[in-house]
DNA sequence: GCGCGCTACTAGAGCGCGCTAGTCGACCCC
DNA sequence: GGGGTCGACTAGCGCGCTCTAGTAGCGCGC
């Protein structure tokens, strides 16, 4: 039994249970030509024996590159969480390895990039980052840095987000056919996209020509958002203010947060109220008349991300490069008719 | 304008700019004595000035040493979260980096593992397992390895779980004290803590002499799970027979599901059912009248697996150890007296 | 003068790998 | 049989850092 502080093996050590040279070991584990294939198998064999895997601070020190794209992201955020996982796969696919960094409570946007590149990421991904563009354009000056979920407009940085003024045009124009005019948006404050949006469903207020009942409150992207607003709702319909009838939630979580406190004032959707979310992350399948919502196709953003990385890292590309991508309106059952209509 | 392919700067450049040798700046950027503090000063500048920063691969190198410790995980599981999020702060206050490999559809234990270690991390600590007791077994004796929420009885791996058995039984102890008779566990499937909870779960029935309205509801750590549940014990009122009163549900998510079910058939919580979760994770705060749970201190636990890794790291102790928390039941607005009680 | 201890600093050998520039033998072609 | 090509393999430098074993210089006591 051996104890686990033993020295890990070595290309050396392969080598000489296998009796080749160290330079033959490295061409078989680099799937190279100029080894015969009875002695590549047989290298392979003794290192599966003694438990030998290549060392990747070696091998990145060695050539220059370390090939790793590193990501920033938020635990907690289940929308990211759909974005990691359809990084790895593309990532994988052009030949990278994924680095994951979070950023938590203590733990800042800085020091998750700084990890991030100590570890001699060649290019950093950043989902929803809340840093400032002067920050995030010196980044990009440092390294190649991609953006995902909110643009980046005058910095060295790509970025990857979907049209939200379509998406909440979409969702608005579904709201306004339905016959719904007291329309209350609950925004996503400094979340990413939430800028955008809110601005989107102002535009589309005016254009429906329902400036009158225009009303943003005030949000973040987090289930607590939600509960709060539909509160602060419900107090005011006590009060005798009249409930909207439907709400353009900043995103999933929020419309979740939303939608609980909801159904435990009897408040029935979509007959009472109806509700649209944002992201169509898999929180939109947990109510069983399914949440209403404007799907972001995360796998597309995330082999958007990793292709803009990979690009401007073998390419030197050199302008900034904008993927917008088109979200699209999910219908399903949180949203339907006002109730007078 | 610098190019982003530029050459990062190395020691030896920092060396030059400040007129000194390669070493001194080592010693430096190490915080070692052996510098004075002009030099040490002019040495930080010129580092600062040039963008110079410590190249962690080569670093890890050198020092036979990576003070790194890996962390596989699964996005997509709020209460994984919470304990990456206590995971950082307690390894940077002993000296360790972290580095997270996730799990995904495509994207196996196994590959995750492969990645961390690959990537040179001294120790890994794996969040709720999936593996077969033998694979995690020969992890052991290749690193040191903790796992988070999984018993590994037979294997030198270390463990933090929480005493899955107490928490059952307090819920149970609860639910029965409020009256209640008809219980129905939705299981966790093969989801960490699922068997002890499901043990607990039937010791506890018969205990109350409740056998014969014993029902496990084979399920997941999803929401989709409580939905798919929730659907079951609804067609099945419809068919005659009586809901249960109460419901203890494998994880936060399932409940949550669960709640959200039946919430749209009109059942209401705590009124007509009672639905206990576990985990205590963000969740449990969703609904407005709060979620009864089993509690597990994420944080405390996420501190003695990096505990256990470091010191065996350090002390080098022999035997596998395991840490039991005890779990807490925290009484919400979802669970009280049954219908007829 | 010499040895001593101390601080400030340097030389240089690795760490485990990748990679370039080879060597060596087999085979082929005129 | 000389020269060329090709496949299989090896020697050894260098990646950016850490760390041991030094050296240089200085003040001190005798």
């Amino acid at each position: 039994m051996e104890t686990s502080g033993k020295q890990r093996p070595t290309m050396a050590d392969v080598a000489e249970q296998a009796g080749v040279s160290r330079a033959l070991v490295s061409i078989v584990f680099r799937d190279q030509p100029g080894a015969s294939p009875r002695t590549r198998d047989r290298v392979l064999r003794v290192a599966d024996e003694i438990g030998y895997r290549p060392d990747s601070a070696a091998r990145l020190l060695a050539r220059g590159r370390s090939r790793t794209l590193g990501v920033m992201f938020t635990v907690h955020q289940p929308f990211q969480a759909d974005l990691v996982e359809g990084i790895y796969p593309e990532a994988e696919r052009l030949g990278y390895d994924v680095l994951l960094s979070a950023t938590t409570r203590g733990r800042g946007e800085a020091r998750a990039v700084e990890a991030l590149l100590g570890h001699r990421c060649e290019a950093v991904i950043l989902l929803g980052p809340d840093a400032q563009p002067a920050d995030l354009d010196a980044l990009g000056h440092r390294t190649v840095a991609v953006s995902v979920g909110r643009r980046v407009p005058h910095a060295r940085v790509d970025s990857v987000h979907t049209a939200e003024g379509k998406g909440v045009r979409q969702a608005m124009e579904h709201l306004v056919e339905l016959g719904h005019r007291g329309i209350v948006h609950i925004d996503g404050g400094r979340g990413p996209g939430s800028a955008e949006r809110r601005r989107a469903y102002r535009t589309a207020m005016r254009r429906h020509g329902l400036e009158r009942e225009l009303r943003v409150i005030p949000g973040e992207h987090t289930e607590q958002s939600g509960i709060d607003a539909g509160r602060l709702l419900l107090a005011e319909r006590d009060h005798g203010r009249p409930l909207p009838t439907a709400v353009l939630a900043g995103n999933d979580r929020c419309a979740m947060g939303l939608l609980m406190t909801l159904a435990r004032a009897g408040v029935e959707v979509p007959r009472d109220l109806s509700v649209v979310g944002y992201d169509d992350s898999h929180l939109s399948h947990l109510m069983p008349i399914g949440l209403t919502t404007v799907r972001q196709d995360a796998v597309l953003m995330a082999e958007y991300a990793v292709r803009f990385a990979v690009e401007r890292l073998e390419n030197a590309v050199s302008e900034p490069r904008e993927a917008v991508l088109d979200p699209k309106l999910t219908v399903r059952g949180t949203s339907g008719p006002p109730p007078g209509g």
